[in-house]
DNA sequence: CGGCTTTGACCGGCGC
DNA sequence: GCGCCGGTCAAAGCCG
């Protein structure tokens, strides 16, 4: 897994990096208690008002497109579902988001692993989900940082709701957000980024390169692979196919520390709403004939297309834009020689909030629910199936559920270096 | 046929 | 100014 200094590396190796959001994986039970509503379209209950998004991201022209898990996870933030039940010192709290406030020198102490988080917008996210499942994507991890400003957040996967956690206390297993700001780096570029490490998914959807990419619901087409100086990992770059013209671009590298971490950074904005329709479709179903399970969708199906592929039907005829990190999940600094200062300014950040209609779900298309009910009886009823015991049992089965629905098996590091770099 | 990945070439920022 | 290196382009081929 990363390392702080490993962070602390990449960002003076790529100079601008911003947020991270680290995936370190813990075992959590599941909650007796289920969240309302299954990842990764958990709705809000209700619809966060405007005032309720705390965190501007990317600052993008959509900034006020509001990704409705951050909705979601803002709204239940500032519910009953997250009344803190007290107990700061054990991974779980009946399964609910708890939003704590944290001061800065309780963030401080209990996070002393991780010191950066001092300096961060002090979003700290835990994943727990057993066996290092990455199944929770990289833009759910930041949205739940997103939606706890200064919250500690346990995303437990082996919750039948992937049930999203605050941990107060305990940090040696989980997904921690937190923001390389501050740090005086010298930027390339005037763009905004965002960095996500987490759990490598296994190779097994890969074509050759072996490489996998987790999924966040938006469709991204590669364009480019690169060695990298300093790591034996190649960088994969994708941009944004959910709509042309769109500048969101992502890199994918596994981390050098730790091949099991993969370390995807954002960069730019999607310049569209969401992916209402995918048109990426072609090719990102092929990937799938590595899927020896024809049921258990590829990560390139989860990554590309599935989502609103052929696959299902989820986004496809819904106009409910998926999580995205890139919107709103994780704040961003956007501007070259961005001052050391007031690391407390993360709290102020404004979103502007977007508010699509169809967040309220009582106003949302039928067709909506039906695909999700149809994700849910394929896929999703899979992974939840054997995910969602109650019980916390069967963590195994839980993972294992989750790693399917995404495609991956519970080896990282398969087939990555089958092709690893090419000549400059 | 459309969209994907792959990959060599090219471009531009940055340090020296 | 030069070279290194990261990021992007675009042609070729693959896939469903």
């Amino acid at each position: 897994m990363c390392s702080v200094s490993e962070l602390l590396d990449m960002e003076n190796f790529q100079g601008d990096l911003t947020d991270v959001v680290r995936g370190i994986g813990g075992h959590v039970l599941s909650p007796e208690t289920p969240p309302p509503n299954i990842w990764p379209l958990p709705l809000p209950h209700p619809p966060p008002s405007p005032s309720d998004l705390h965190i501007n991201p990317f600052g993008d022209p959509f900034v006020s497109m509001n990704d409705p898990l951050l909705q979601e996870l803002n709204s239940v933030t500032n519910s009953s579902y997250f009344s803190n039940a007290g107990d700061n010192n054990n991974n779980n709290n009946n399964g609910f988001l708890v939003p704590k406030v944290f001061e800065e020198d309780h963030i401080k102490s209990q996070c002393s692993i991780f010191p950066r988080i001092r300096i961060s917008h002090s979003n700290i996210i835990h994943d727990s989900s057993p066996c290092n499942s990455p199944a929770m994507s990289a833009h759910v991890v930041a949205a739940a940082a997103a939606a706890s400003p200064r919250g500690i957040i346990n995303v437990d996967t082996n919750s039948p709701r992937n049930c999203l956690l605050v941990d107060g206390n305990t940090f040696s297993s989980q997904i921690q957000i937190s923001s390389p700001r501050n740090l005086g780096l010298k930027r390339r570029k005037s763009q905004a980024k965002k960095v996500v490490c987490i759990p490598a998914p296994a190779a097994m959807n890969s074509r050759s390169s072996g490489e996998v990419v987790p999924s966040d619901l938006w469709a991204w087409r590669k364009y480019g692979q690169k060695p990298i100086k300093g790591s034996p990992f190649p960088r994969g770059y994708y941009r944004c196919s959910s709509s042309k013209g769109c500048s969101a671009r992502k890199q994918v590298e596994r981390s050098r520390t730790d091949p099991n971490m993969l370390v995807i950074t954002y960069t730019s904005e999607h310049n569209h709403p969401w992916p209402i329709q995918r048109n990426a479709l072609a090719g990102s179903t092929r990937s799938s004939s590595s899927n020896p399970n024809p049921s258990k969708p590829s990560t390139a199906n989860i990554t590309s297309s599935s989502i609103g592929s052929q696959n299902t039907t989820y986004l496809s005829s819904s106009t409910i834009p998926p999580p995205s990190l890139s919107s709103s999940a994780v704040k961003d600094e956007r501007e070259d020689d961005m001052e050391l200062e007031n690391i407390e300014d993360d709290e102020d950040n404004q979103i502007a909030p977007y508010r699509p209609e169809l967040h309220d779900h009582q106003h949302q298309p039928d067709d909506f629910f039906a695909d999700l009910e149809e994700l849910e009886g394929d896929s999703l009823s899979l992974l939840l199936s054997q995910g969602c015991t109650g019980d916390g049992k069967d963590k195994t089965t839980a993972s294992d559920g989750i790693s399917n629905f995404f495609g991956w098996s519970g080896d990282n590091n398969d087939n990555y270096h089958d092709q690893d770099s090419r000549s400059l």
